[in-house]
DNA sequence: CGCTATTCTAAACATCGCTAACTAAAAAGC
DNA sequence: GCTTTTTAGTTAGCGATGTTTAGAATAGCG
């Protein structure tokens, strides 16, 4: 468990064409420094020289050389599959999770483990902490970082989560931090959207993309947006909170204390609680899902409201952010492809035509433990050097 | 009217320092070479050579040594003010105006024209190339751009207003390309609130702020967005349009097609619609201002619903984007700072504490005019070279 | 085996920013 | 009135970077 070497001394310009090749490999998948010549309009020897940095500082590892062509055949890089390791931590409400990945982020279940959210912060992080010597003791691949994904509201310029709607145990808390002390290896705190949304970018439908969203459907609305390459951040990196948008002035109050807000409209929980409004006792999301599988037709009204408020917070999105694609992520639409359609019915009214032609809207395959992933990924491969725009 | 020779080979270092250098320049005014060593961080020869490529680009002029202080007096350099002009264009709908000014922005009334925006498009476009080119042969100063300022929507991928709902002689046009193709000079298309945010960014509060935002509340609801030192702008520069998300899913019928967008509550506009409906004829803005001026009284519920309706404006800028400044444009407010501070008491109720503590909320003191000038300024002094960040 | 195509690297060169030494210009001190 | 001090700005040489050019390495093909 030692920290990799970063004594390799590079000046700006260095750094910009590492990040940049990077960018390229990511893209094109594993390639040999002639290939990278051609494709990032660099030089050849200025190509060689930056894969060399690369190998060194393990982001980078090389392949066997399979090239059925004429000529010398060129030896292939990729990201690190095999030769280095990130972890990713995810910390929920009722379950956490810890896995282990090289830098292509493949997820595999034997590399995973999950436990119940203990009751106390100390414990919580005494049981990831073990979990993560665990996994790292199984490989002998080189540990670059680890993210770590919070549920919540995160203040990036203080560093600490400002308050955890369903796990106060972490509220003006720092998990990262406290990680990054006991185990030595650089930890990242991620907003659960901002996570989703890198790894939509890294490994999922949204590569090479610089304006997306991902909206986070579950028990709260979260959202988090690509935006000219760049993640929303706001001063705090608070931004992104739509779910505390007034779309009912008079509606009932949230939990920040506000009356109305599109949480409370367009949600798993807003569901629930309208089903059992209706059927006049409390229900749990699993009752719910049932009764409505059992009497669609019933249900009409709670369906309808989550439907068309739903619908306008997509496309409040698409109307603020003008995306190239939006993506949804929780059960309540991307259980049901039905449901989904119904919704994007609604958006088509509610959107402006020019924006919504620039968008596809889709479920999103990521899941968060993708997402702690990708978060601490794409620090090492974009924290490195400036973005440069 | 002659473009300035852009034969000044740079490569992407020099470039970066020159652009770092004009913002030392911006947020400092007029400094010697070695006050800009000191700021800069870069070293001295280094500031030399910049500071030389940005005086022959004529975006920096010399100015007299006048210091009182030990040691060889240092020469100045500052935007130039006198050795170079931008012009700024504002289309309106009832009104347009061409405005001549230095680097420095100052805006003077004989340097400026106004006349009735013209009813078609190529007499438009007549008057304001003849207004340019008056203003241009009464400076020896080099042009080196013109920012041309619209109203409505404006795709910056296809560089053409997508529609403006108040000039449809603008509808699928480019004044900027137009303009440039008649005056030689570069021309930029620029959305009002866009020009707005700038304007505040280069002139106003905003200096060396990265993350604020305006509103522009006045016949529509516009958004301009600074995010991370960047403009907001989406897939195609039509991000922040905020004036037709849903607010009130079955309110009255907007101009976008939608039901109960923000636009149709939160406006000049909204607020004379329900003043006329309740005393039961059509009137208009100076009718309704006068009535409110003589019996406020009488008028509780559609000041009441316009303040609420726009503090959920305010407040969902300030939980989405987190902004370290809100600035709001318009006369609802401007011209009322009591009507302003019950805004901003609704507001208080209707923010995340946490997002709320990081903004302050003013109006703003910058004009469309400012902001058609800011607009190329900017495009001047940051297209030159990338971002960093 | 020689030829060609391709990959990759080594050496010479140009450019850039940095360090250090230098000149320039003004005030302060004697 | 001269020198000294202080600050501003420029010039020369150095190291780092990317580029060009040339060459070495490795394969297929005839």
């Amino acid at each position: 468990m030692i920290q990799p070497e970063n004594r390799v001394e590079s000046t700006l310009l260095r750094r910009i064409n590492e990040r940049r090749l990077l960018e390229v490999i990511h893209q094109q998948g594993p390639a040999s420094r002639a290939m990278l010549t051609r494709l990032s309009g660099m030089t050849a020897p200025t190509v060689s020289k930056a894969v060399d940095s690369l190998l060194k500082r393990g982001l980078l590892e090389e392949l066997d050389p399979v090239v059925p062509a004429l000529g010398r055949p060129g030896r292939l890089v990729r990201m690190a599959a095999d030769t280095a390791v990130v972890l990713g931590v995810v910390i929920d409400a009722t379950t956490c999770s810890v896995v282990v990945t090289g830098l292509d982020g493949t997820i595999r279940a034997d590399r995973t483990r999950r436990f119940a959210t203990p009751d106390s912060y100390e414990r919580l992080l005494d049981r990831i902490a073990g979990e993560c010597r665990g996994l790292l003791e199984a490989t002998t691949a080189l540990p670059l970082g680890i993210g770590v994904s919070v549920p919540g509201l995160v203040n990036e310029r203080l560093e600490e989560v400002v308050f955890s709607p369903n796990l106060h145990l972490l509220d003006k808390r720092n998990p990262a931090r406290d990680l990054e002390r006991r185990l030595g290896v650089k930890c990242l705190l991620l907003q659960e959207t901002d996570g989703l949304c890198l790894s939509e970018r890294l490994f999922g439908d949204a590569r090479g993309l610089a304006d997306f969203a991902m909206l986070d459907v579950s028990v709260g609305l979260g959202l988090g947006v690509m935006s000219g390459g760049e993640l929303l951040a706001g001063h705090s990196g608070m931004a992104g909170e739509l779910g505390h948008i007034t779309v009912a002035p008079d509606g009932i109050r949230c939990g920040c204390g506000n009356r109305g807000c599109l949480e409370t409209l367009a949600t798993d929980v807003a569901l629930v609680r309208l089903v059992s409004e209706q059927v006049g006792r409390p229900l749990d999301a699993t009752a719910v899902e049932a009764l409505l599988a059992e009497r669609p037709g019933d249900f009409g009204s709670p369906i309808g409201t989550v439907t068309e408020y739903l619908a306008i917070a997509i496309a409040a999105v698409i109307n603020i952010f003008n995306p190239t694609a939006l993506f949804v992520h929780g059960g309540l639409v991307a259980g049901s492809p039905e449901r989904f359609a119904r919704v994007l019915e609604r958006v088509r009214q509610r959107t402006l035509t020019a924006s919504l032609a620039d968008c596809t809207i889709t479920p999103t395959r990521s899941s968060k433990r993708q997402g702690a992933v990708a978060g601490i990924i794409h620090h090492l491969t974009h924290a490195w050097a400036p973005a440069i725009r």
